[in-house]
DNA sequence: CCCTCGTGTCACGGCACTGTAATAATCGTT
DNA sequence: AACGATTATTACAGTGCCGTGACACGAGGG
């Protein structure tokens, strides 16, 4: 868990109680009233997950999902849409501007979470606190431990950041600036070759457990993970 | 257990059954028959748990939970609902005031209990009474006695809330805000380097123990307490 | 009134971590 | 085999995080 969730919603009494559950659930919640907020708010720092209410004042939800999905920057933050029932129809329309779910009002909190999770899982799985497993090698975001073949690795934030997202997402080469974007964020500057330091890094703690193995190079184009 | 939990009930009967099960299961019961007199008692002493009618007199319960979420000082109280069977279908909006958790009447004191305790559990799991044992470490929530290997540890109150919440809570990160939040209470404004000060305190009166091994510092993240 | 205890904040210092550059090694292509 | 391009590896200096001791403040109690 611990996602930092973007809340854009005019009825301060549903906002304040879905911000509460957030928090309650361990994440980080960003509040706005209307869509010119929200935007502001994500031109800064980007939220991994969007709740938006399809009702807004000025640029409706659905604008503003659609803006959100012809930026770049921006077009791969999952959206949750909030609707009311009496618009259930228009949950088709939601769907087709890319939101991931929607949920219609009035809702349980823990309808909220569980959806939530879900998507994060889908979309963002490095952000859940879900023990994955690749090969013998074995992570708990929990706890914040890593076992090889059974035999505890210790890894520095970085290296614990990356091996996070190879495991989440294996089986896939990355680039470098996707590496970048996922792991250390996407205001930050850094030389691309700096991922190759940390892959350096990460190798050299797994090879105690001879895992490092399961990191590969793929010339040209970026690192992947894969047990084979 | 042994919490301390509001009964807000208009109809004597059931709250005297519902007081008398509580009390039973060794809690101890307040009594209001409506939401002024529920709001006076709040005002003096925060209960650790409410049990809430749907239909009240005067000021309804939906309204009642949602001036408990609007007051700071009380937002973070669990609230669970009491409800006539023909109320069902208004579940979903009780649950979207903010309750924790929902009961439809007539229900079974064993049921009753159940969600008490699930509530209380899920909510403040360091409320409760029972003895933590993590490691050469036993906590007593109810003499407020702590030991270390067989010896007697002193601890000052935050310290003491502070080993609680990592010992019921325990194999996992908590970063500082997150311990702000669960020892110090969500309202409360203090730097997040204090949590480091306090887990100073609280290594250095483990330290005749050899026990303050158990608290670990995951940098970058947090502090976590774990046997290894 | 003073003393003690508990608490929150600060400042200093050490050290782990990070990013970059420089150099060595490797790969693919001709 | 040789060359350019790409990646591996190492070293290093700057940065920021954390541990630690000191201190000020306030609440209670003697």
């Amino acid at each position: 868990m611990a996602a930092t969730i973007l809340v854009v919603e005019d009825e301060p009494a549903i906002q304040e109680l879905i911000s509460y559950n957030l928090k309650q659930a361990g994440h980080q919640a960003l509040k706005a009233d209307n869509a010119e907020q929200a935007l502001n708010l994500v031109q800064s720092a980007l939220p991994d997950l969007i709740l938006l209410d399809w009702m807004l004042p000025g640029i409706s939800g659905v604008e503003f999902a659609r803006r959100l999905r012809s930026d770049k920057r921006t077009k791969t933050i999952p959206i949750i849409m909030l609707t009311a029932r009496s618009e259930e129809q228009d949950k088709l329309t939601g769907l087709e501007t890319g939101a991931d779910d929607y949920i219609t009002k009035p809702f349980s909190p823990r309808e909220l979470n569980a959806r939530v999770k879900a998507v994060l899982r889908r979309r963002a799985p490095q952000m859940t606190d879900d023990v994955v497993q690749v090969g013998g090698l074995k992570l708990d975001p929990a706890s914040h431990r890593i076992t090889g073949n059974g035999q505890p690795v210790d890894l520095g934030p970085t290296e614990f950041r990356l091996l996070h997202f190879l495991m989440t997402h294996p089986e896939r080469v990355h680039s470098r600036t996707q590496l970048l974007d996922q792991v250390w964020g996407d205001h930050v500057f850094v030389e691309e070759r700096t991922v190759d330091v940390h892959i350096r890094r990460l190798r050299k703690a797994l090879e105690p457990t001879a895992l490092d193995a399961l990191i590969q190079t793929v010339r040209g184009t970026g690192y992947r993970l894969s047990p084979n």
